[in-house]
DNA sequence: GCAACCAGTATACTTTTAGTAACCACCAAG
DNA sequence: CTTGGTGGTTACTAAAAGTATACTGGTTGC
């Protein structure tokens, strides 16, 4: 006998190979699980934002902080960056449909939180 | 007139109290976003698993990781770990019914990831 | 006895991330 | 001319995350 130990709840049979090195799930969190990005993602999804005002949106956040997540997220495509005026610059960060895409994802981890307290 | 800036693409309007502090996004990210939390959470869907196959399903995760990981979660009350043997010490580590709640999440990250090739 | 496995713990170390604060250039209002 | 707003960048520090290695103390198997 290979296996002595009497178990009281059933253990799930033995095959490591169930995942390989970076499963779904992890690679998924390593694009919106970072600090603040899925936030930001969150408070673009009823218009364009604007820089300083995303930073005040997200209140705590620095502006470096900012400014990385956001280039981050317009590198994987889930954000475009756009210069609304020169003068007075202005720049405007809106959430792209591929960006949209994972806003469901979010929607069902905001409900989760609130529904229970978290 | 404050504000000159002829904005192509419509504005949100400005309200900077859309979320306090910490929102509902970011708190949540807090439990389920950390590395290798939810990667935890997901296998242990099937049924109870030990520790050491835990970290070789994991591929990559040491064992302090792991180790740090499951404390959370447990304390967080998303896991239980149970001692199922002493003789030759064995220990199984369970997804709790509340953990079960946020598996619907991993699971559209999962699909979510799968979909667009992440 | 010796090696290997179980479930960790401890220590030391490196890397990454987060966060602060100051600074730039530009513009407008007072 | 000074202050305040825009959208950043740079330099630096502090804290967190992660890695690697070794160790305990028991058990099983050869």
């Amino acid at each position: 006998m290979t296996n002595t130990i009497k178990t009281k709840t059933k253990l799930k049979e033995i095959n490591s190979q169930s995942c390989q090195e970076p499963c779904l799930i992890e690679r998924g969190m390593r694009v919106l699980g970072g600090k603040w990005k899925a936030s930001i993602l969150w408070h673009l999804k009823d218009g364009p934002v604007r820089f300083n005002e995303l930073s005040r949106m997200l209140g705590g956040a620095s502006k470096k902080m900012v400014d990385q997540r956001l280039k981050e997220l317009e590198v994987q495509g889930l954000v475009t960056r756009e210069v609304i005026s020169d003068r007075p610059i202005a720049v405007a960060y809106e959430i792209t449909d591929f960006g949209r895409t994972a806003l469901d994802i979010l929607e069902k981890l905001k409900d989760w939180t609130q529904a229970n307290n978290i």
